[in-house]
DNA sequence: CTTAAATATGAGCGATAGCTCGCATTGAAA
DNA sequence: TTTCAATGCGAGCTATCGCTCATATTTAAG
């Protein structure tokens, strides 16, 4: 038995109609769990809503937690990418400016669909973290991580603490918010901005 | 049928070993949630684990979704009596002290049993509150409110909103610290204590 | 057109989950 | 001691889940 069973499918798309097939079955796989949660997650539901019969998703999947392990990488790319985005957009601006720009990204990507991100949060850390979701993690991370070594702001402890704290504590922020129902987004921003930059002690402009 | 499924337990403990029975329930749910996850989170599981039959556990949970409201409550009452006893004990001291005594409270109930706290804070709000939950909530938040009453500082957002704010930021930060496998509990407790203070603009001492 | 690989299908198998129910045991009131 | 309610028990029912496999359809190469 192969060792990463959650990397390896049975098959690797060719055709143009099977990558679509995979598509939505990520999609469907997304959508479930925003709206019904881990309760109606089964492989059986992920395919119905896609549009694929049950024996297709198992082409390309070779059990239900790679499917969902390919759903936590996609997701945590795409935050990476919008992130290393912000980044290139705001270059040379002051550290205020990024992290209000990098803040409303993850407050967009989260504060939407609350339950998604924090199913995606649990099943992440019951996988484990394959190479894959590895490699998107430390893309995003490393985005605030040298932000904040350029900054040559006198952190209050060591950079890979603050870094990590800075994630923890938006992401607690937002999940709260998300799952209170709250709808204002920009009075989210702007307690999470507050909160990271008192964090940093970044004085007040 | 009656209309809370979750509060109506089918027969309540009348003799001394049927409350064993209850607790033992409980505290075996607890145990599996933090050892096995919701995987191994089972009736059958619980009640072997509890060392009783399942047949006694269904005679005081008409259902599952009970026993996890059961714990769900017990596990908020405990926080919430922990906080107001430190509250009690900290009477008339300056608010960094209060703040900082409560963070332990907090860190203490949450850190050890990471998985635990994580799963029962998913299956809250699957659940949806009912009375006991949200009493004793109330209860927890009601000290942090009070306390931020009293102390005459100048908010950044209003109140209710702050409150929130503050339980919602540790409790990320020390989830992430938990999962992450972090041993140093005073090293967790000054950065809470930090991001804090500094999202209420307590001056350093 | 032929052909074989790629893709799609869904009935249904084995396993296991939540939960029931008939019966055994225990405890306390009389 | 008798008696009955309270408590405890666990084999097993039903439903559903993850997943397989035999078969059908589509696509692209020659």
């Amino acid at each position: 038995m192969p060792a990463d069973t959650l990397t390896n499918p049975r098959k690797t798309p060719v055709q143009a109609r099977s990558s679509a097939t995979v598509e939505a079955i990520l999609e469907a796989a997304a959508r479930i769990l925003e709206s019904e949660g881990l309760e109606g997650y089964t492989t059986n539901a992920i395919a119905k809503r896609a549009g694929v019969s049950i024996g297709s998703l198992y082409q390309y999947f070779p059990n239900k937690d790679a499917v969902t392990a390919a759903l936590v990488r996609a997701d945590t790319e795409e935050m990476a990418g919008a992130m290393e985005a912000v980044m290139v957009a705001y270059e040379g601006r002051p550290v205020r400016d990024c992290i209000g720009a990098l803040v409303e990204v993850a407050v967009c990507h989260q504060f939407d669909r609350p339950m998604l991100a924090r199913l995606i949060d649990l099943e992440e850390h019951r996988l484990g973290r394959d190479f894959g979701m590895e490699a998107a993690r430390e893309r995003m991370i490393g985005v605030v991580r040298r932000l904040l070594e350029n900054s040559r702001l006198d952190l209050p402890f060591d950079l890979e603490t603050v870094t990590q704290d800075l994630f923890a504590l938006s992401h607690g922020i937002t999940d709260a918010a998300g799952m209170k129902g709250e709808t204002d987004r920009a009075h989210l921003n702007a307690r999470i901005r507050h909160a990271i930059l008192s964090y940093l002690g970044v004085p007040a402009s």
